[in-house]
DNA sequence: ATTTCCATGTAATGAGTTACATGATTGC
DNA sequence: GCAATCATGTAACTCATTACATGGAAAT
């Protein structure tokens, strides 16, 4: 099967309740926003195929609020058996592609003050990033304190947490290096 | 132009010497590796379209060592002029996409021993990056004492250290959460 | 003898985003 | 009245890996 963890990752949420390709949407952005995401462009046709192969099942075709009709699909026992086969396999590491890492790889060939802008920048993205995972912590943890998956759903925002508090520190760093080159950075 | 950053991947490489598509792949994996790569089916047609436009140029065309004859590019001062250009421009972050985190996030559906699994073998992987940015920043601190981008070089390996710090303590505290799950994370 | 490394290139395949088309409803 | 949100879907396009084809030379 061709993007297995896409598929899976519509399965995973699935699990939690049916929905549409429009809440899974939102769903994600929430919930696995920081480690994966998911387009239009994918989510509805992976959701035609999964249904195909029976491993969602479209449930009612209700025009909720007099909206659009919105088309929900369920998890079916297959889904929930690919999902279960599917956790255990390898999981594959994607290449990395840091576009700030490599400029500044670069970056005695940048006008002045070219560095020091792309770091400020990601330091506000790093920071925001930090803010809303601690957000996001507290809210969960209040909303699904009985959850049996809370722990598992804490844990991966603890890895964005502690990833970003490295970045930060490495933010400063970076930018006392950028101001005396000369010195270098002490191993 | 599409895929500006994979053309100044190469013509900042090229900026240090006149290589041939083999060297820059070795070269990109040496140097670059842990926050950019590139394959040969990108590399090759990249050299060719970077020809056409003048930012690289066609030098020598040597059978080094009796070898199968080497295209060695050098890159031109127009494509001096394009790296520079292509330095300020914003930098686009990539969507995450990190398989670990995903199963992690759908944990609980996983057979007994799962997780702890694929973060043994995460603890194996990144202990090994660790070891190798040390190492790297060792050889290029001698290597390249006096060379003006040596902080530039410095700094990126800093990154993958710090973050590979951070992810080697989230890895011990997310091992003891999946030893008594109910108890979840502080904050 | 056989594997590994040097060296270049193309074709097939797979992802995955963006833009577009459509249209109702809700909030400002 | 207009923008934003809800809602689904397709088409075009970009990006990138993998596999394949070729073949000499060096190392084991």
């Amino acid at each position: 099967m061709p993007n297995e963890s896409g598929r899976c990752a519509l399965l995973g949420l699935l699990s939690l309740k049916p929905m549409c390709g429009y809440d899974l949407r939102r769903l994600i952005q929430y919930s696995i926003g920081h480690f994966w995401s998911e387009s239009f462009g994918q989510i509805y046709p992976t959701l035609h195929a999964l249904a195909a192969e029976g491993l969602v099942r479209p449930a009612r075709h209700t025009a909720t609020k007099g909206n659009r009709e919105r088309q929900v699909y369920a998890i079916t026992d297959g889904g929930r058996a690919t999902l279960k086969a599917w956790l255990p396999l390898p999981t594959r590491t994607q290449t990395p592609r840091n576009e700030l890492l490599l400029k500044l790889f670069f970056g005695v060939h940048a006008p002045p003050g070219t560095n020091e802008a792309h770091i400020q920048k990601f330091r506000e993205d790093t920071q925001k990033a930090l803010t809303a995972y601690c957000q996001t912590e507290q809210q969960l943890s209040r909303a699904e304190a009985n959850h049996p998956e809370l722990p598992y759903w804490l844990m991966t925002l603890r890895y964005g947490r502690m990833v970003a508090a490295a970045e930060l520190a490495w933010i400063d760093e970076a930018l006392g290096t950028l101001q005396s080159p000369k010195q270098g950075m002490e191993v």
